[in-house]
RNA sequence: CGGGGCGUAGCGCAGUCCGGUUUAGCGCACCUGCUUUGGGAGCAGGGGGUCGCCGGUUCGAAUCCGGCCGCCCCGACCA
């Protein structure tokens, strides 16, 4: 490719839009542009990272198995009824009729299309285990994108399937796909991509990891033990609760004039806010039970882990609620409490304790002395606390803390959820009906691109990975007018574009600085500089990027010499990088 | 949806408070010519704008008032 003639401006200046380095450059490279909130036109460099994460993904999914499809971006509503998400999904859902009037979606994930197409194709037990892939746009209407292309609305999605006969297989099939998802991530430029237990959320289903890309611009909150390799979504993340173990002291009702937070109470009493309980109150649906979640007091809720108790996303429950289920609020406790009407959940941390401070319903007045095991019997405790940064580690005697991170991949055991709803089966080896089971894994293109360059990059630009790089050289000619600059550099263009090197080449008459900085913000990793200077002396300057080396080659052969360090790199960029690493310390 | 910020040429911005010398300006980028040629060159000339949109106030609106739209950030939310 001619520099002259590639599409795509370049800017000096940051767009002021940016707040993060990786969309900053992916605009002043001209990588990408910006048509509304969350929507993006990929130009010819981006697009060609963009297909470049794409290969190495279908490498990696074809080397486990995986035949690609491609499945429809807009689908009939009757297909998501029979999951019964048309309904429970909220706006993030592009819904519209078509001429007709008839209700469409534009799919923002895609089981219920890849169950339809497969139901209809499977039969057999002999036909299982499958995955199907695709690598397609997905449609998410976002209540808020932001970040360049790490949250977006519209985005590029690898989504895989695998249909199974047993849970075993299942699972021994999503360990295959968490190593291809290892390799993926490792040969796009991201080796140090964390795996870490999530939330299955919406998916439903048994067990999900996803993989983060820890870094301070991420969104998503992760704990990390300091000692052992736990690693966990904020929203599944445990601790191990500390224990106050007590003899444990008769009830004992106090006076608490006006004193209803964990705070003025503790005050008040002159004890610490870990000796008191916190009851916090959720509605469990419009017309059932209310929740009474009952944490130490100096720990929060929660939330994602009680919606998984409760099987809804848990709403603040109204104060006539709690007053008409007999609790009174600021001074409530669970004892005594009618549990047909209100279901108790109480956290590890108030059993692991003797001797807490909690309401006595009844305005102005707590109890002290309330240990669960003896007060509320029937009660078995559950882990529903938020992580805190030092908290113990629930599996060796490390610490956690809280670290931001991009998620760039997740896989789910999704087991029947999908192929029940939607009746699909297969006959097995006895005869009978069997309803196959499912795991789904999906990564973001347009998110990997972003988190590449929050990794690798420096002021002046990305420094593209070889694997991945929208060109694997860049040719610079100093002063096309000078002797021999001009036919040396597009001799050199030509060979390398023939030995199948893909080469841009900055055939521009234009300053050095001026072709520099371009060279910077398309972040070609080797690049190649054609001058007077050094052709007087029959020689080429190289470049890395990514290290900085630099050095001089003879004329002859370059383009052999160059394209044998690009292959080098590609078939082992780890030996490549410790050599540069050398070579700069030497 | 709540809170905050912003909207003037492809990009970055000034001008808006206090309406009128502003034919709406500056830098980058772009075009022409000459001089230059190793980290975003110099000089000279040039093109490019319904000042987000609609309405109102006024002799006169980028500027004041009302409504709407869009973008960015924080929050709620998120296979």
């Amino acid at each position: 490719m001619r520099l002259s003639q590639l599409v795509g401006n370049r800017y000096k200046e940051r767009p002021a839009e940016a707040t993060l380095d990786s969309h900053a450059l992916l605009l002043r490279g001209g990588y990408v542009r910006q048509v509304a909130n969350g929507i993006y036109s990929l130009l010819p460099p981006g697009l060609r990272v963009a297909r470049k994460i794409e290969g190495i993904i279908r490498e990696e999914m074809n080397r486990i198995g995986g035949q690609e499809v491609l499945m429809p971006v807009v689908l009939p509503r009757e297909l998501w009824d029979e999951s019964g998400r048309y309904d429970s999904v909220g706006t993030e859902l592009a819904r519209f009729p078509d001429r007709t009037g008839h209700d469409m979606l534009l799919a923002m994930t895609h089981e219920e299309a890849v169950v339809n197409l497969c139901r209809g194709e499977t039969s057999s037990y002999a036909q299982l285990p499958f995955m199907v892939y695709q690598i397609q746009t997905k449609f998410r209407d976002e209540l808020r994108s932001r970040g360049g292309l790490i949250r977006v609305r519209e985005f590029t999605m690898k989504d895989a399937y695998s249909f199974h006969a047993s849970q075993d297989d299942l699972r021994a099939y999503y360990d295959v796909c968490m190593n291809a998802y290892r390799r993926i991530f490792a040969r796009v430029g991201l080796p140090e991509v964390a795996v870490v237990e999530s939330d299955p959320g919406m998916m439903g289903g048994l067990a999900a990891h996803e993989f983060i890309l820890l870094t301070d611009v991420g969104e998503d909150t992760i704990a990390v033990c300091d000692t052992c390799s736990y690693r966990a979504n904020f929203e599944v993340a445990k601790s191990r609760p500390e224990a106050y173990p007590e003899e444990p002291k008769p009830l004992e009702k106090v006076h608490t004039p006006g004193k209803k937070t964990i705070e003025e109470v503790a005050a008040f009493l002159g004890i610490e806010p870990r000796q008191t309980v916190k009851a916090v109150f959720y509605d469990a649906d419009n017309q059932g039970k209310l929740v009474m979640v009952l944490i130490r007091g100096d720990l929060d809720v929660n939330e994602a882990k009680i919606a998984r108790h409760i099987q809804r996303e848990p709403a603040p429950a109204e104060e006539i609620r709690i007053v008409a289920a007999g609790a009174v609020p600021g001074y409530a406790t669970a004892i005594g409490l009618d549990r047909t009407t209100c279901t108790i959940l109480a956290d590890h941390s108030v059993a692991e304790s003797d001797n807490l401070v909690c309401g006595a319903n009844e305005v102005d007045y707590h109890m002290r002395n309330f240990n669960l095991e003896r007060d509320l019997p029937g009660v078995t405790p559950m882990d529903v606390a938020q992580v805190r940064d030092g908290d113990a580690c629930p599996v060796c005697e490390g610490r956690l803390w809280l670290r931001r991170g991009i998620e760039v991949g997740n896989i789910f055991q999704l087991g029947t959820k999908y192929t029940e709803a939607m009746a699909m089966t297969y006959t097995d080896e006895n005869g009978e009906t069997c309803i196959p089971i499912m795991g789904c894994y999906g990564i973001g293109v347009g998110r990997l691109i972003s988190a590449v360059i929050e990794i690798h990059h420096d002021d002046y630009g990305p420094k593209w990975p070889v694997s991945i790089a929208p060109w694997q050289v860049h040719v610079n000619a100093l002063n096309l007018a000078a002797s021999g600059v001009k036919d040396v550099a597009e001799t050199l263009y030509t060979q390398l574009t023939d030995a199948g090197v893909e080469t841009l080449y900055d055939d521009r008459d234009c300053r050095a600085g001026f072709q520099f900085a371009d060279a910077d913000l398309l972040g070609a990793p080797f690049r190649v500089i054609v001058s007077e200077r050094n052709l007087k002396k029959d020689q080429l300057e190289w470049k890395r990027r990514d290290t900085g080396d630099t050095g001089a080659m003879p004329l002859e052969n370059a383009a052999h010499t160059i394209a044998g360090w690009v292959k080098e790199v590609l078939e082992n960029p780890q030996s490549r990088r410790e050599e540069s690493a050398q070579q700069t310390t030497a």
